[in-house]
Formats: C-alpha cells, structure tokens, sequence
DNA sequence: TAGACATATTCCAATATCTAGATATATAAC
DNA sequence: GTTATATATCTAGATATTGGAATATGTCTA
C-alpha cells in the first residue's frame, strides 16, 4: 500500500494517454483492429491530408502501440500489441459504468414522479 | 469483425484518455490509491496553486474518474471506479513489453559484438 | 536510366487547446 | 469573521492539430 510511484511509470503512462487522447488517432487505432493496411488504405479511410496522417501513424508508432512492416514502395501499419483493445475496453467499461449510473438516476427520479 | 465503432463511444474514449495525459492527473490518481483525501491534503502533496489543483480536480471529476463527498467545510475526493487502475496497469504493461523487447535488442547486439 | 508512385519528413502558418499561476469572488460551514 | 473550496478572469507560455507545399528516399516500371 502507498508504494511510491516512479516518475518513469508515470511519464511513460501519461506518454501513452496522450497517444491515445486525440479521435484521429483512436479511429486508426480501430481501422486497424481487423488487421494490417497500407498507408495508401490508411489515407481515405481517415479522410485527412496525407501529411497529417503520416504525422499521426508516426506517433503511434513512436508511441509504441503501432508496428509496421515495409514491402515495395508500400508500408502496411498493424497493431503492435493486442493488449490496446483491453485498455480500449477498460475505457469503455469506465465510460459505459458512468451512463448505467445515469440511467439508474433517471429512473428513480421516474419512480419517484409517477409512482 | 470490422463492426463500425460508434462515434459517441469514440468521444467517450478520447475525453477518458484525455483527462489522463496529464501528468498533474495522474500523480493525483495515485495518490487517491488508498481511499479518499480532502482536498487540504491534496493540494500540499501534489504542491501546486490551490486553483490549479482545484481545476485538475475538477475534470478528473467531470471525466467520471473521481467522486467527491463534501462533509462540513471539507470536501474529499475518491477514486470512483477502481476499474480505473486497470486501465493504469494495461498501459504499464503495454509499456513494459516495449522495454522488454528493447532489452532483448540490446542483449542481441551485445552478444552480437562480445562474441 | 528516366519517371511514376508511396511515404516520411520538414517548414510554415493558422488555430485551438492546455497548463499554470495570480487574483478575486462566491458559497457554505464553522 | 475565518476557513475550505469552487469558480471565473486574465495572462502567458507551451503544445497540439491540421493543411499545404516542398523535399527526400526508396521502389517499381517502362
């Protein structure tokens, strides 16, 4: 208990949040669940300039959450590490706990209006 | 497969990953490990101005990450979901795998060149 | 070899957001 | 009135996001 954290820890969590806190990067992030795709698939798929999407992979790649794989005049990005979906689902769980909290709200305070 | 993620579930996602890429935050988060605190300890152990503590307080709590209980002139913060540490020791765990595989690429080059 | 293509990178500009501190005010409890 | 806290305003600096345009690299192809 109280275990003092390290700074390290904290800097490289606070790294990988940010990553992951911007909607561009969270879509490539889901377009890539089913598996690898080239850039040149990447682009439209996300709708931006090609700069700012080659911005993005690159710091999801830095990041460490993206891998890629050169072949041809082609690159392909995949998910480096599966375990991102668990956090995605951990954040989902978080998030869909807060609006089952809400409803319960909603429906007492219905309960209490016309019962 | 492939099933089409739903923008409101991406907005939820980024604003949790959001509230959590900031150092601040975090060292909050951590701290509220053990149960709950009032603010009067907060502020002195995470050593910044009372309105910037206030207000990191403040989206911790709007992000759904935090609950607060007021009891007199007091007011005490807690951790709402300890789900919230899951998501903490996913990301450490996304992190430490990248270390690990480092330290194997190290090891690699260091028996590479020592023979 | 010349040229087309895919991608990364860099530079630039515009805009937006974040972070923090300082200060002041509002509220409610003591 | 003092204390604890939230909130608002203002400032200032830092960082992020995007697009555009240009450039560099490397690969494939005619």
């Amino acid at each position: 208990m109280g275990d003092k954290i390290s700074r390290g820890l904290l800097r490289s969590r606070e790294r990988t949040f940010k990553a992951l806190s911007d909607g561009t990067r969270l879509e490539i992030i889901e377009y890539l669940k089913d598996g690898e795709r080239c850039v040149c698939e990447i682009i439209p798929h996300i709708g931006k300039a090609q700069s700012t999407t080659s911005k993005n992979l690159g710091i999801l790649f830095r990041a460490g959450i993206l891998d890629k794989r050169e072949d041809g005049k082609k690159t392909f990005y995949r998910i480096k590490n599966p375990e991102i979906f668990r956090l995605m689902k951990d954040a989902d769980s978080l998030n869909l706990k807060d609006l089952a909290s809400v409803s319960e709200t909603v429906d007492a305070l219905r309960r209490a209006i016309e019962g």
